[in-house]
DNA sequence: ATGAATGGTGTACGGCGTACACCTGCGGCT
DNA sequence: AGCCGCAGGTGTACGCCGTACACCATTCAT
């Protein structure tokens, strides 16, 4: 009877449940809080259960990646190779900055999951499909980096401080010392403080930069831009 | 005599060298291996002795990164902006790339340290006198991004792997499934061999991606971009 | 009935960051 | 000369981590 109540209490593990588990529990106290033992804790079971399941806690994360992916979109049918990478790129950003952890899993794992490896087979697809040489489309694709899953690397995070007086990154005795920042610092505060609040539009920036990129990739497509002939533009 | 002999044999320590102890330490062990009790036994000392000099691991890895960006050179005195900026971010890359932990530590902070800061403000500054309004240099700077250090993440890192075999990011079984990448892999797995070896190279694509960007940013400064209008070429 | 596979358990080890109480030796007072 | 304060090094200990390894319970094919 105590074991049937058991048994009823909690589902058997498996490789699928560990690793959902894992994206809720890190969503809930943080990638860095995340432990095995907690993990373990929060299936109802002993931190060596999951052993069976994940070869180490390595490879929980490389599934945790794979889950995030996975609820990228999928691409939109038809359309012209801009709005096509930009839509697959922006919804790569909507799914991965659903869980505030991603960005930063992602970046510490060194080899790519098969997940990813499919993302990016689709993205490379299109620009292939869209016109451009394998030359030009490998360069692009390292021009993107981690763009291509939607998040860049900031030099520091401002925006999405929760204390006010902790964005101030520039404190007011630094004010001489840091002209040019402090000048910059100031605008922004003032812009948007009308806007919203604080802080600078995080989904502003990655698509100036991202439209940026975007248009230097048409321009280089148009003159048949190749590694071995950089400025084609002038020679032909 | 014996006390003598202790306090020839270890000068005291400061924070200083306890920084710089780190820094070789880490360049030589790796910065995942790099812990408070190793860098303490390097010294010769106890591991709660490093307490009297930085508050904790996070202010050790803080100063850290000011050592290594206190190796970047100065400005170069007179140019146009756009040599001006790549000369400035072409040496931060060389200064963060003699410490391959670097731009991972960098990454992981979440405010600048003074020395970050000072640096930021000789770029923006560069920008500014260069005839860019605040409003651009601002965007200009969120697209740089880690860029503006020399680094950018890549999806993952293809080139320095060490064991040939380690770097077949497509196992030959998966090359169906993804044949875009397979494309892509072999075209540069190709082109290389006959260059150097395998994998990219980086600086090639660094530069490719910073020129796209600096052209970006040329352009926009000719047709006074702001952002209340964002396509001021045909606007005026 | 039996023996192997599958999956959960218990214990234990070595590592980590760091709090806290302690000691020691030196420079500057009276 | 005697004292004190304090900067800086020490020792011990706590709680956390990942995970190796031996074990046991259940299920199921033979």
């Amino acid at each position: 009877m105590a074991q049937q109540a058991e048994a009823v209490r909690r589902a058997p593990l498996s490789r699928d449940r560990v690793l959902r588990a894992a994206v809720a529990l890190a969503d809930e106290i943080g990638i860095e809080a995340l432990s095995m033992r907690k993990l373990a804790q929060e299936l109802g079971v002993v931190p060596m259960a999951l052993y069976k399941h994940v070869a180490n806690k390595d490879q929980l994360l490389d599934g945790m990646v794979d889950v995030v992916v996975g609820e990228i979109d999928l691409p939109a049918p038809e359309s012209d190779w801009k709005s096509a990478v930009r839509q697959r790129i922006l919804s790569a950003r909507r799914a991965l900055q659903g869980h505030s952890w991603a960005a930063q899993v992602v970046r510490s794992r060194a080899r790519p999951t098969p997940a990813v490896l499919a993302y990016m087979d689709s993205v490379i697809g299109i620009f292939r499909t869209g016109g451009f040489s394998v030359d030009l489309t490998h360069h692009v694709m390292h021009a993107l980096g981690s763009r291509v899953l939607g998040f860049t690397q900031e030099l520091f995070d401002a925006s999405p401080s929760p204390a006010p007086e902790a964005q101030a990154v520039v404190v007011p005795a630094d004010a001489g010392k840091f002209p040019y920042v402090t000048e910059l610092a100031m605008a922004v505060a003032h812009d948007e403080e009308s806007v919203v609040g604080q802080g600078c539009d995080d989904q502003f920036e990655f698509e100036f930069a991202l439209d940026l990129l975007l248009d230097g990739f048409e321009r280089l497509r148009q003159q048949r831009w190749t590694s071995a002939n950089p400025s084609g533009e002038k020679t032909v």
